[in-house]
RNA sequence: GGGCAAAUUCCAGAGUGGCCAAAUGGGGCAGACUGUAAAUCUGCUGUCUUUCGACUUCGGUGGUUCGAAUCCAUCUUUGCCCA
């Protein structure tokens, strides 16, 4: 039976160094589970494996769309599943390595099949969003799809939102489109994470933001500023340089701000992953045990 | 040396006799999460307690008062002004 090593962890814990030995061991090139190292832009503040990382080992879904490209969690599990089928006829084990929560479930649970939403939708409930307030949404919410309203975070814009999109959009209710299902796959996966002591996974990020300023991380957001709008940059390194562009902060605020979001993101990568119980934690440093306990369960 | 102002819970900062464990913001921590998810949202944040509640806090000390973060005296520190 084939098999997706899938290895995971919060933001700066050390999962591309740790992916180049493993990919190495096992053969297989580095599926990047990453959901802003997809655009090709931004490679500095995504702490993006370099060209020179690339040659080493044969990386997919890094740089391959531009910022104003409409990618999802959904795109990507669709995207994978067709690249997996093709490289398990060459490779019995391949490695998915990443930190993006929802890409990764994507692809080891699935995702419901739910239309995607379409620009004047999505325009419309957004206008009105912005000029009327969550209130009415909710309670049309309430009207259109009862069973998602006592579910939903009716505080939350985007879920809100969304639902109704896909009520206006498609005349049924966002429940229906919801099973709640996992997904087979035709593999086996295997989940390894990584985790650090708390006070020293903050002193990587800390120091790997100076590093992306060192690296020219002000000079790559001024390039993407024009589009500072996009969902693309509302990143962590960028959001925060653009306040700094507009005015509103200094540099090192900016900087600080930078540290603080990482530090925050890595937080809330390790809650999503914390109830995954199917995850086996190692520390970067265990690469054989890593690589044993690969090799003992494919 | 003289005058004035200020000292509040991790930080900033409200609060000027009871409704104050003390607004609000920041920070910290925890959680939710199915379509732009590095997004978006929520809760907690003096101690003990499951709850009710109890206890200790608003620079120090001593007063006034039934009752003080709030009033008085004094001390300490800081800032500003006059020398």
């Amino acid at each position: 039976m084939k098999t997706l090593v899938v290895l995971l962890g919060p933001t700066g814990v050390g999962k591309t160094a740790s992916s180049f030995a493993i990919a190495e061991r096992l053969g297989s090139p580095i599926l990047s589970a990453d959901s802003r190292q997809l655009y090709r832009e931004i490679p500095i503040g995504t702490a993006a494996p370099t060209k020179e990382e690339q040659e080493r080992v044969k990386h997919y879904f890094i740089g391959t769309h531009q910022l104003t490209d409409y990618y999802s969690a959904a795109q990507y599990e669709i995207d994978v599943l067709k690249l997996t089928e093709e490289l398990f006829q060459t490779h019995d084990v391949l490695l998915l390595t990443g930190g993006s929560m929802m890409y990764i479930d994507a692809v080891c649970k699935g995702i419901d099949d739910i239309p995607t939403v379409d620009d004047i939708t999505r325009r419309t409930l957004l206008d009105r969003y912005e000029q009327e307030g969550l209130a009415p949404l909710v309670d049309e919410l309430r009207l259109l799809d009862p069973e998602y309203y006592r579910i939903v975070d009716l505080k939350n814009p985007k879920r809100v939102i969304h639902a109704l999109e896909i009520c206006y959009m498609t005349g049924r209710t966002y429940t229906s489109f919801r099973t709640q299902t996992t997904k087979e796959r035709p593999f086996r996966i295997i989940k390894i994470g990584l985790r650090r002591e708390r006070e020293e996974l903050y002193d990587r990020i800390n120091r790997r933001v100076d590093q992306m300023i060192a690296e020219g991380l002000i000079d790559e957001a001024r390039s993407v500023y024009p589009y500072r709008h996009l969902n693309s940059l509302n990143t962590v390194g960028y959001k925060e340089l653009f306040a700094h562009f507009d005015g509103n902060c200094t540099l090192e605020f900016a900087i600080e701000k930078i540290k603080q979001n990482s530090r925050i993101y890595s937080r809330k990568q390790m809650t999503w992953f914390r109830r995954d119980e199917s995850i086996q934690w190692f520390h970067p440093d265990e690469e054989e045990a890593i690589i044993n306990h690969v090799l003992a369960n494919i």
